[in-house]
RNA sequence: CGGGGUGUAGCGCAGUUUGGUCCAGCGCGCCUGCUUUGGGAGCAGGAGGCCGGAGGUUCGAAUCCUCUCACCCCGACCA
């Protein structure tokens, strides 16, 4: 296409919206345009990226069995009441009302429709099978950001998995694993597979796809010596030591006027604060729950969410303390606490004679001791990983952190929504059973930006040949009438076998420099002076600033062997 | 929603503290002409803004007051 027919509006200067790299070059290059706070129309040549990495998704699900079609967005209250997501899914839910008052919602994902399209599937015999879609997917953010990393309409894939068993799941969840590996691969990208929390989609198992990028919003734990790797909200680690070997003592009532942090009580006592067992009181729905882990150490309220099967938990604040006076703030144990569940950090079972909270103000106990003095409902993980602690799998690696941003995000369901939604098959001895399910997801838009924010550099963009918008950039530096005339046929040639932009424009040669780096096309055909004097042509890498002279009569040669090896 | 901030020409900004010197200004971009053409050219001329919106104070408001809308940043959410 030629420059001056196409609709590339570039911007010299960064956009004051804009934070990060990708959000900014996207706009400047003229890809993206905003329409409001999360909503953006995608210009030409910022379409042409996003129909490529659509493409490359759509061929690597297909390899993977997957079948695509395509649901609507809006779509009717009544279907997200029978899952009980109607309310569940709260302010992040784009609703509305149509003229004869039925409400609807744009939808934020689609387990309930492809649920209710998969009751078509009546027999073990039909099964399994994987549904996909590509389409806009609507979600009310809190806070977008970041241009389309973080929007409110966005492109998604969404696949569906349906099956009569756990291990047919775990096939596909596996021929997805790889497909999904292969999608990032294939858009260039250097990325990580980590295990991830279900959050409110659900599930037991569950993988994220991070390419890493230091603007990520996720917090990625790896171990350098294994395949360890984790979000930060699910990474567990090996921190504790084994437990001193001193006698049990008898737990003493100690106290410590105004001491409510876990600092001034390990203060006051002069001991450390890992010799201190902090309890955390949360709200969750009608429990009350106390959370137990050692002084030094950060509660992950993700873990904790999880363990309790709930989306979320809220700590106890003012008001609810005024409701539990058996409660007081700051001096909260688990040595006589009634009505409220115990949960406890594993590490707990190796420590001895600690300090808890007595629930009387300005005292605690000091050498308390689980079993002697409370009881603990449940064990589980609770606390974050930290950097430097040891890997849970290997046991020997030290873990690191990176940032990621997640491009995609796959599950094993269960029954979860089968159950609710009713959506069952009749299995090989005549019984009705519900769908054991798999899903799997990929940020289309969201791969385009973290492509960005990995391939740039100062000057712009830096595509990778399988996404670039154009094979090549032509560019005619020179205002003599033949050279023009040959750079005409330079560029009906080289259209006969890649796609072209050819800056046709009459503007100074910096522009078209400046541009050319800023838009990214992969290689850069530049005509201009030594043309006149040789016939030949100057290329240019995008990637690496390489420069070779080509003589006019082997471009389309030196083009396709150099392509061929890269 | 809580905290912080910003709305002035297509884009990036100054002017607002202390009302008048602003029927609003700068850089880039845009239009016309001439010159220029290998890393964001020069000269000359020109177009473009009811200063986010509504109301108020005042002889006089971009500037002060009230209300309102939008957007950005920090937190909870997620592809």
């Amino acid at each position: 296409m030629r420059f001056t027919d196409g609709f590339i509006p570039t911007l010299r200067e960064d956009p004051a919206e804009a934070e990060i790299i990708s959000h900014k070059l996207m706009v400047r290059a003229g890809l993206l345009r905003k329409v409001a706070a999360g909503v953006y129309s995608w210009l030409p040549l910022g379409l042409k990226v996003l129909r490529k990495v659509e493409q490359i998704v759509r061929e690597e699900m297909d390899r993977a069995g997957g079948l695509e079609l395509l649901m609507p967005a809006l779509q009717p209250a009544e279907l997200w009441e029978t899952s009980g997501r109607w309310q569940a899914y709260g302010d992040e839910m784009m609703r509305l009302t149509d003229r004869h008052e039925h409400s609807f919602c744009l939808g934020p994902t689609h387990e309930e429709l492809i649920t209710s399209i998969a009751k078509e599937l009546r027999s073990y015999k039909d099964l399994p099978k994987c549904l996909y879609q590509i389409q806009m997917k609507f979600r009310d953010e809190i806070r977008p950001r970041f241009g389309v990393m973080r929007s409110r309409e966005f492109l998604m894939k969404d696949a569906y998995s349906f099956h009569a068993d756990q291990a047919s799941l775990d096939r596909t969840y596996e021929a997805m694993q790889s497909a999904y590996s292969l999608i990032v691969e294939r858009c260039g990208l250097s990325f990580r597979p980590v295990k991830a929390a279900g959050g409110l989609i659900g599930g037991a198992v569950s993988e994220e796809f991070m390419v890493l990028a230091d603007t990520g919003e996720d917090v990625v734990v790896y171990c350098p010596d294994c395949s360890y790797a984790a979000n930060l909200d699910t990474a567990a680690s090996k921190w504790h030591t084994a437990a001193p070997d001193e006698p049990l003592k008898e737990r003493v009532k100690v106290h410590t006027p105004e001491k409510t942090s876990v600092e001034e009580v390990a203060d006051s006592l002069n001991i450390s604060s890992d010799r201190l067992v902090k309890t955390l009181i949360f709200k969750t729905g009608e429990k009350t729950v106390a959370a137990l882990l050692p002084g030094h150490k950060g509660l992950n309220p993700v873990k904790l969410a999880g363990i309790l099967g709930v989306g979320e938990v809220a700590l106890y604040e003012e008001d609810d303390f005024k409701a539990r006076p058996d409660l007081i703030s700051g001096f909260v144990g688990p040595v006589g606490l009634s009505d409220a569940v115990i949960i406890a950090d594993h590490s707990l079972k190796t420590m001895r004679n600690f300090v808890v909270g007595a629930n009387v103000k300005d005292y605690h106990w000091r050498d308390a001791n689980v079993d002697q003095d409370f009881g603990v409902d449940v064990w589980a993980d609770l606390v974050y990983a930290e950097p430097g602690e040891l890997c849970p799998e290997c046991g020997t690696g030290r873990l690191e952190q990176m940032r990621g941003i997640e491009v995609g995000h796959i599950f094993q369901l269960g029954v979860k929504y089968s159950d609710k939604l009713n959506a069952k098959y009749v299995d090989d001895g005549g019984i009705e059973r519900p769908f054991i399910m798999g899903c799997y997801g990929v940020g289309v838009s969201r791969l385009v930006a973290a492509t960005i924010e990995q391939k740039h550099d100062d000057r712009g963009i830096i595509w990778p040949a399988s996404l670039a918008p154009f094979d090549i950039h032509l560019l005619l530096l020179s205002k003599d009438e033949e050279v023009k005339i040959d750079a005409d046929n330079v560029y009906e040639e080289l259209s006969s076998g890649y796609d072209v932009i050819y800056d046709d424009r009459q503007v100074s040669a910096g522009i078209k420099f400046a541009d050319a780096d800023l838009i990214g096309m992969p290689m850069q055909v530049i005509i201009g002076k030594k043309w006149l004097e040789t016939k030949s042509a100057e290329i240019k890498l995008r990637a690496t600033g390489e420069r070779f002279e080509v003589e006019a009569g082997d471009l389309l040669k030196w083009i396709k062997d150099r392509r061929q090896r890269d």
